[in-house]
DNA sequence: TATATTGCTACTTTATTAGTAGCACAAGGG
DNA sequence: CCCTTGTGCTACTAATAAAGTAGCAATATA
């Protein structure tokens, strides 16, 4: 799967407008994952490995790759960490946290009022 | 895939954290564009599929059925729409657009600042 | 020098998505 | 009533992506 550079075209769009490869990117299976985990502090390969149960270490190259070509990860003597612009992007992610506790809630109470 | 419901264990997490089954859901293919593209007005089944360029009806479907099952898409006789809890979700998402401009240039003025 | 650890590649199996055809149903029009 | 059109959707196969596992080269450590 090629890599969603803004501007040009991605997968489900061809207008190359940036949010389409936003979504692409952040669309792939461990993008959001990789990128939450990396906001608790920076980590080695086999740190995010474990962070991230189960996903292969070949799955693992592959996003971060994807997300080093796109500048929201960089990899330093201290292991991967978020570049300033992937810290900006996880602050404007960042409610979603508190948004699925909210919305969990919903979803249970949903159950209740249904009986 | 089954659905990724929050509070039980989902792909990459066995804590039941809601977040996770938010990003679980979020990061499967087509789900932030087809919150994208309702987001924008209800549509039918066939709008859709127009919208989303290149999205299989199968897999739309499949989509459709998750969203709806999490309280974030309903349909009704005017075709599928975001319900409250999805616009609320979708406001949570809204600033993505506006960044993803300014990641775009970022990327670019890195492209030429290299040469 | 032996042992561990790390980042990563290679490969096979399994799961997910793309792509396409078409069915069942409903709403008009003639 | 029959025919056409449009809709929501299912079924199926082909293509692609992810999971799962083994292990190598390089570096650090004992």
């Amino acid at each position: 799967m090629s890599i969603p550079i803004p501007g040009e075209q991605v997968r489900g769009s061809k207008t190359g407008k940036p949010i389409m490869a936003l979504l692409d990117l952040l669309g792939r299976t461990w993008a959001l994952g990789v990128i939450w985990q990396l906001s608790k502090g920076s980590a080695t390969f086999r740190d995010l490995q474990q962070r991230c149960e189960k996903i292969s270490p070949s799955l693992l190259n592959t996003r971060l790759k994807e997300l080093k070509a796109l500048s929201l990860v960089e990899s330093t003597s201290l292991g991967y960490q978020l570049t300033p612009t992937g810290v900006e992007l996880f602050a404007i992610i960042t409610p979603l946290g508190q948004w699925s506790e909210y919305w969990a809630q919903q979803i249970n109470k949903e159950k209740v009022d249904d009986i």
